[in-house]
DNA sequence: ATAAGGATTCCACTTGCTGGAAGGTCAAGA
DNA sequence: TCTTGACCTTCCAGCAAGTGGAATCCTTAT
């Protein structure tokens, strides 16, 4: 299979393909005209890795369940283990967007969004209380 | 005002601080010695910028925002558009977060976790069903 | 005089690709 | 046979939003 082949199958862009080898994720064959040539066995891998991306999986992430999945003596507790920390960074992140939307919905709510200059969203922007402290929250 | 004093104050490092200046967004005087020296007003607009930031507004937002911010015969609905267009990427973050979760947390749930091999997360990964179509969800 | 603690610049690195340029290859049609 | 177009290749640059480090300069105090 060509890289067009793999990528239209994987649903990844080709360029992503590329970069997946060049980090060595995969590693396709190369035929005589200097052309990739992938195998099932690197297709199944680009799928696996499309789906574990789409969950959010970092590329080191990828890289290490990968590992875990072509190896047969793995231990599902070291896959699991990836998978929660990752679910807790998700989780965290949740956190952290709600938030700010909860912020940013009552500031959006509170201004009138006419012609005037009027804008409590510039105002609670500028307001000069102490300087935020390393992960402090500001009030929502 | 040193950048020191400035960062202490405004509770951002020195290095974005430069950093800031570098693409435009402040413009520090410069004194005899060469070190940068800040006004009141450039205090200000570095608090500005990092509770924008805190609240997630890209730096080009954050541009628009300060540039409103000094108009004073800007309309409130310039800043609300803003706003409301960072809202939507907020929500629709937090919806893929959300579905993210989701997924993971069933397949978290289904690993036993232990020394064995058998695993429903690399499982489902390595399902190879049809190719994801772009901007298509998987099952949660 | 010299040492500490600031300040300066510049360059490289991060994550995960994406775009484009310049060129090689291959299969089909006139 | 030539050419066109669709592939493929590599390499270089860039995105966001900084962060880290090196080499060097300035200031202040001992």
């Amino acid at each position: 299979m060509n890289i067009g082949d793999v990528a239209r199958r994987s649903g990844l862009p080709a360029k992503t393909i590329r970069y997946y080898e060049e980090i060595g994720l995969i590693s396709p064959l190369r035929g005589a005209n200097g052309y990739r040539s992938f195998r099932d066995s690197d297709l199944h891998k680009l799928a696996f890795l499309g789906r574990a991306r789409s969950l959010g999986f970092s590329i080191e992430d990828c890289r290490g369940l990968l590992k875990l999945y072509e190896d047969d003596s793995r231990a599902s507790a070291d896959v699991k283990r990836i998978a929660q920390e990752h679910l807790h960074r998700i989780e965290a992140k949740i956190e952290e967007l709600q938030t700010m939307h909860g912020t940013l919905s009552h500031l959006v709510a509170a201004c009138a969004g006419d012609a005037r200059p009027d804008c409590p969203i510039l105002s609670d922007l500028a307001e000069s209380d102490a300087a935020p402290q390393p992960g402090a929250q500001r009030r929502s």
